[in-house]
DNA sequence: CAGGCTACCTGCCCGC
DNA sequence: TGCGGGCAGGTAGCCT
């Protein structure tokens, strides 16, 4: 579920709470939140308890906390969260990982849908191998704005297929790619190949704006589901523009939003702010 | 390489 | 009240 704020509000929650702290116990509650820790879940474990994480890194929706030269990756998917919280509180229901800290606390990876996960990556604290497909992320200082320009140029697709793909630009999903196509008033299908220098200019600049401003905000909370490690929800959703709003008058001329099916997904668009390209006109 | 489809999972909501 | 279908902040892999 979470695109690249929530999970930097995360990334923040393990850098105030985990790091200088030493795991003194790994439990894995459920193997298949480690099913790409290929060493099996006792390596896990084994491989963690006694160790101090000295940093908590973050490339796009990935991030990793760093025990000296290796890392704990952790994607939370669809639905997982990093709870920081006493050993005494109940465990959730859907309770997947639980690392038990120095300082008596303990960090808890919670994963209804079981999409996300962890896995150590020995070597891997600079960029763990297993993420090395993973482009850098427009908040990222070393993002080369001009090099995802001249990758995005040279894609065969429509612009929302391109802006998701983890691999040119990191960090981007559903609500953000929506919201940042709208504040741009392209339309998702745009052939990238017919998109206007100035046109990705302002798509980039507005994918910066919108997911800085959600950071601000503590991300984008729809449900329980999006927490920050002391289990709060963010409130981005009230600047919502296009995700979600099927129906609702768009914020800029009035007519109402559409979704349409789009990669066994939705995309929300204002038809009128982002005509849909016509064969032969873009 | 593009892109369609599937798998991986659980839960909620809706219509019947 | 139950059941089936559709939907959900994601990614990877296989096929054409």
């Amino acid at each position: 579920m979470p695109e690249l704020p929530e999970v930097e509000v995360v990334r923040r929650g393990l850098a105030d709470h985990v790091v200088g702290r030493r795991i003194t116990q790994a439990t894995v509650h459920d193997v298949r939140s480690v099913r790409r820790h290929l060493a099996g879940p006792a390596d896990f474990a084994d491989s963690l308890t006694g160790r101090a994480v000295t940093g908590a890194v973050r490339r796009g929706k990935y991030l990793w906390m760093q025990p000296d030269d290796d890392a704990v990756l952790c994607h939370l998917g669809m639905s997982g969260q990093m709870l920081i919280q006493k050993p005494a509180m109940p465990a959730q229901k859907h309770l997947k990982i639980t690392l038990d800290l120095d300082d008596g606390m303990q960090l808890r990876f919670v994963d209804q849908r079981i999409f996300g996960g962890m896995l150590v990556s020995h070597g891997g604290a600079v960029l763990p191998a297993e993420i090395a497909h993973i482009a850098r992320d427009p908040l990222d200082p070393d993002f080369d704005a001009d090099e995802f320009r001249r990758r995005l140029k040279k894609r065969q697709t429509g612009v929302k297929r391109a802006i998701l793909d983890q691999g040119l630009i990191s960090g981007v999903g559903n609500i953000y790619a929506d919201e940042s196509l709208w504040r741009s008033k392209l339309h998702y299908a745009r052939d990238t190949k017919n998109l206007r220098a100035a046109e990705v200019t302002t798509l980039l600049a507005n994918v910066v704006d919108v997911m800085s401003e959600a950071l601000a905000q503590g991300g984008t909370s729809f449900d329980a589901l999006y927490v920050n490690v002391n289990g709060e929800s963010g409130y981005f959703d009230r600047s919502l523009n296009a995700y979600g709003q099927e129906g609702l008058p768009c914020g800029r001329c009035g007519t109402p939003i559409r979704r349409d099916a789009f990669m066994n997904r939705s995309a929300y668009s204002c038809p009128l702010c982002q005509p849909k390209p016509r064969k032969g006109r873009w």
